[in-house]
DNA sequence: CAGTGGTCTAGACCACCTG
DNA sequence: AGGTGGTCTAGACCACTGC
């Protein structure tokens, strides 16, 4: 029929009440933990078939503004506090301080931070590791796979990879806590002073066994870093696989314009 | 109706349509660059309404194995060729050698890049990038967007926002084509040496805008990267604001451990 | 039980692309 | 002009949740 409506805005319907919604979750009109209205009253309100009533709210549950529970209804999300991880988290001030970069920058965020270990012992490398530690692939490494939370709610799962023969020496890397500064400084104690860090970033949707991992609802985006720490004699001393859920994640980086 | 169906498996209709498909994708029945069947075929192979066979689709699409293009239909996508974005690609002595960093890269990638300018002139500054650039929202400051292609697809949007004060003395900033090293290089030609850059990075979903203008899926993940040029007297020069298409690019970082 | 979202039907018209 | 996807209507029944 496509109805009497006057069609002023080229923008499909479905879009419009998506946006009208967004803008009152964005005004606070509609808090965090609020439900939204149920379909049959987004029919009424703006006079709509159910079908367009319900691609409104699947848009905003793709934006991530919603979440939907199946015969309950829509609920706004809360926006979960925003950990940054500076560039310079790696300064060896910091690790003398033997402050931990991730108790840091979680509650500078406002957030409590807590950490469970997944698992720490030998590993064969995975292939793109081992092509990153410069050892053949399914050499034996220590690997030590850690899941971090925010006020609770996993938002980060990190793996450290240490060739053996570094690891095998320095008792502290096979505690789950391995001492203040981190196992970098540990490395250093070792002998293994650090020069520079190479940290690779990319973002793509979560997997099914990620999404699970981080409770994450399904298409929701991750971010992948995965870091090469490296010593003064240029060995490729600890490579770091994180995986992150993006909407917790903001990443600063420092680039010096020297030549 | 509900139709006469047997209802054997408990999987909806256009999940075991879409499974179908899927399989025929992965087992190259249905090669890169194919069209995959019209809905109307699939309504009649599958004897299922329009809705349904639409839904098939759209989940193909949100799972990233298709691209649908309005008025031609769906074809299997062809994993792109990545794009890398390293940290030292603002080296003076690229912008010397009158490297432009988007071609070396792309080129490196072993696509064709390409750029279109979209809008060069006067914008008023929105509210965050009025706050990198230290003046107040709504300044007018010199906006240069610019959309870049590899291989003739769309890839990343960028716009550059520079301080009014500084833009109006430097006519290359107008032009289509600033020159070799681009804008940077001439913000040094002008006496803004420049001493360092930040940036910032962000992943989250694409918003519908977003994906037209990227001629994205609905659903697909991006990466925002928001860099700030420094001048060597403590300035913000330049704010840049990147949307790049998070399947096809990988950003390289390296961070000196130096104290 | 009533209310909610999830799936599905069977049409209609519009907007875009290609020949 | 004919085919394609994009939007929309107006219903139906199913599945899950909470009272």
């Amino acid at each position: 029929m496509r109805s009497g409506s006057v069609r002023e805005t080229s923008s499909p319907r479905y879009l419009q009440i998506a946006e009208d919604l967004a803008e009152q979750i964005q005004k606070g009109v509609l808090p965090p933990g609020q439900k939204i209205p149920s379909e049959s009253e987004l029919m009424d309100r703006y006079k709509v078939a159910p079908g367009t009533a319900r691609k409104a709210v699947a848009e905003l549950r793709t934006t991530g503004l919603i979440e939907t529970h199946h015969g309950r209804g829509s609920f706004v999300k809360s926006r979960p506090p925003v950990n940054r991880k500076s560039s310079d988290r790696f300064r060896r001030s910091h690790r003398k301080a033997g402050k931990a970069a991730y108790l840091a920058e979680a509650e500078q965020a406002g957030a409590t931070p807590s950490v469970r270990v997944l698992y720490i012992g030998p590993t064969e490398a995975p292939a793109d590791i081992a092509e990153r530690l410069l050892v053949a692939p399914g050499t034996q490494v220590l690997a030590r796979r850690r899941l971090y939370f925010s006020d609770g709610v996993p938002t980060e799962e990190a793996t450290s990879y240490l060739p053996w023969d570094i690891a095998k020496d320095i008792p502290e890397l096979f505690a789950e806590n391995p001492g203040g500064g981190g196992i970098y400084a540990r490395l250093e104690d070792h002998g293994h002073t650090l020069a520079e860090f190479t940290e690779t970033v990319r973002a793509r949707l979560a997997t099914k066994p990620e999404t699970t991992a981080l409770s994450l609802s399904p298409g929701a985006p991750v971010i992948h870093l995965t870091r090469n720490a490296i010593s003064d004699a240029g060995r490729v001393v600890e490579v770091c696989d994180t995986l992150m859920a993006a909407d917790q994640f903001v990443l600063d980086y420092r680039i010096p314009a020297s030549d």
